[in-house]
DNA sequence: AGTCTTTGCACCATCGATTGTGCAAACAAG
DNA sequence: CTTGTTTGCACAATCGATGGTGCAAAGACT
């Protein structure tokens, strides 16, 4: 077993085993050789050795002295949806692209925990954070601001520094006037028939319920108050209000918009726990994408959301040097029922 | 604005105010005071001071001394499916209650980059690695083992550190049994309707084949190799495996084992293209759990892996000095059509 | 041959925290 | 009052890479 084996090999090592000095090697190998005037020669035998022994560049190290870590963090309410995955997936290959490294973290759309969070990814001297869903993006922006660590908001926006959204209202309209209009003529949905279920008091449920209801009064005539449940994005908080209203009223609402798809796995539960209704008159609107939630037994129109074109569009403004705190719109997508949509995993290759 | 904005504060920032030397303040700051014998009222003091300058280590520092970062890494295929991401979701959940920083990392199955990612982790100097679902776990295991760096494997094995997987061969006949007692006595299976479709050439898709085979032959007393059909696990890959069946037959198989929710993603694409077939007598049986895949139109039986117990059992076994390089087997669970399950997401407060 | 310029590289301080060691002051024992 | 012990902390080396500065040797020029 060769001496290279068991600890990494550093510049001091092969300074010695090629007879330059440490920052000699530390030019050639971090690019900065030739504006140091190094023979080519004395490079090509640095870089030998280097590839010899495994050299790689200590993060730390570098990090250290020059306060740059290569790092960029995206601070996600939750993984474990399929928004927020293609969200982490489209932002991880940005990052590599870059030849930087994605450090993903959730922090459960708790202030508190996102502030926590942040100061956590800040001790580890991220270059750029991503904030994405963040409940309190002010917040997580004052402890960005204080060290000067470039940051910008995504899904939904703060005011202080620039912000990548989709836009809700316009999504919450689209997904309201197919929902509506999913319904036969001689059919057609009263107000008080289309229901509005999860989400909570945030920047994205305003502009979504503004849509739906700006949509319910044009095409429907009315847009009764009673119709706006928001029970915040637990799945179980939304099972219990549709258990509430079925309890009530003896069904569903024909019409359901609702918020998210994590709100959606509410309703599963809820289906879950009446299994003989067939829902046979049911239209669902959902502000995400599954694909599988698109195949349901009832209709189910979905909006997507633009991630690679928010992924995108935060990373050019990002760049800008000191932009304005507005708000870029991007915008979504209808999708109807029964439909298959391709995702960031389809521009893998699959090796078999 | 106070002087604490704009740079953080060091441990000599808060020596010269305090009067200490900077290795008091260290030794205060990470706890090993008492073990140095430091009054406390020095310590109270140090602390003080901290809080008001809003004090939190350079981990790259600390990490360059101590060799050691405070960073976990989670290698994963990819992102974006339910399965990994409650994997992440899970694991970081792990890491946090362990005081430590999850990073979370995909590298598309190729051994390639399974490799180079697992490098650039450790020139971050990582202090654990968890690698799930790699293609070539050992491959990974070379690069870990030279630097000392201890790993562990989930959901596919490798030779030469412990590994916690899925149960795969029960799990493959739990789910080929339930999908053949699924059908009526009066119009059982033949073993020709039962295909097995997605997974390519490792162990847990040869495992499941072995279970799928295995109960085929014990329950309908033949099982002809036509009807395995590993497509990797590319989507569009099995939309087309599907599609030349179907193009064969006219119809899909009567009984469906889909490898992977991912794979299952190609049947939904397949049957976009086919709106006007309603799949009246299918039953599917899916490896992996999907909370909408559950409810689908036609009966979908699915296997849920233990990701919490699998976690838990990797962080077990990680923890123990040198184990040896044996295999943990973790129970996966057979779920019901139309079942809503809790997940990881279940464990958070939503505020309100 | 003497001066000037360019080439090619070595030296050394530095980033912020950790940790082994040394040592004065306070206290105890004789 | 002297010697020995404990308390409480300061000092300085160190982790690995970076980048400013300095300087000898080689080449150019008069």
């Amino acid at each position: 077993m060769t001496k290279s084996s068991k600890k990494k090999a550093t510049i001091y090592d092969l300074s010695v085993l090629s007879g330059s000095s440490p920052s000699t090697v530390s030019a050639v190998l971090n690019g900065t050789w030739q504006k140091r005037r190094i023979k080519e020669s004395t490079a090509a035998l640095i870089r030998d050795l280097a590839e010899t022994h495994q050299y790689t560049a200590n993060r730390q190290a570098r990090g250290l002295r020059s306060s740059r870590s290569g790092l960029i963090g995206l601070l996600l309410p939750v993984h474990d949806n399929r928004y927020f995955s293609s969200m982490a997936q489209t932002f991880e290959a940005h990052v590599r692209s870059k030849g930087q490294c994605p450090i993903v973290v959730s922090a459960s759309r708790d202030p508190e925990e996102e502030r926590k969070t942040a100061e956590t990814l800040i001790s580890y001297s991220i270059d750029e954070l991503f904030i994405c869903g963040a409940t309190d993006p002010d917040g997580v922006h004052e402890v960005c601001e204080t060290v000067g660590l470039k940051h910008i908001n995504i899904d939904l926006p703060g005011t202080k520094v620039p912000s990548v959204i989709s836009d809700n209202y316009e999504g919450g309209r689209m997904l309201t006037e197919a929902i509506i209009r999913h319904f036969p003529a001689d059919q057609p949905l009263r107000p008080d028939e289309l229901y509005l279920f999860g989400g909570r008091d945030d920047h994205a449920s305003r502009e979504r319920i503004r849509g739906f209801r700006a949509v319910k009064r044009e095409l429907l005539g009315d847009d009764p108050d009673g119709c706006i449940q928001p029970t915040g994005y637990a799945p179980n908080n939304a099972r219990l209000a549709f258990e509430a209203f079925y309890e009530k009223h003896g069904k569903l609402p024909r019409g359901l918009f609702v918020n998210s798809s994590i709100n959606f796995e509410g309703l599963l539960r809820f289906m879950a726990g009446h299994p003989h209704e067939n829902f046979a008159d049911l239209v669902v609107g959902c502000y995400d994408y599954d694909p599988f939630a698109s195949f349901l037994p009832f209709p189910v129109i979905m909006i997507r959301q633009d991630v690679e074109g928010m992924i995108t569009k935060a990373f050019e403004v990002i760049e800008e040097g000191r932009p304005q705190p507005r708000i870029h719109l991007i915008s979504p997508e209808l999708v109807q029922p029964r439909t298959a949509l391709t995702g960031p995993l389809d521009a893998l290759r699959d090796i078999d």
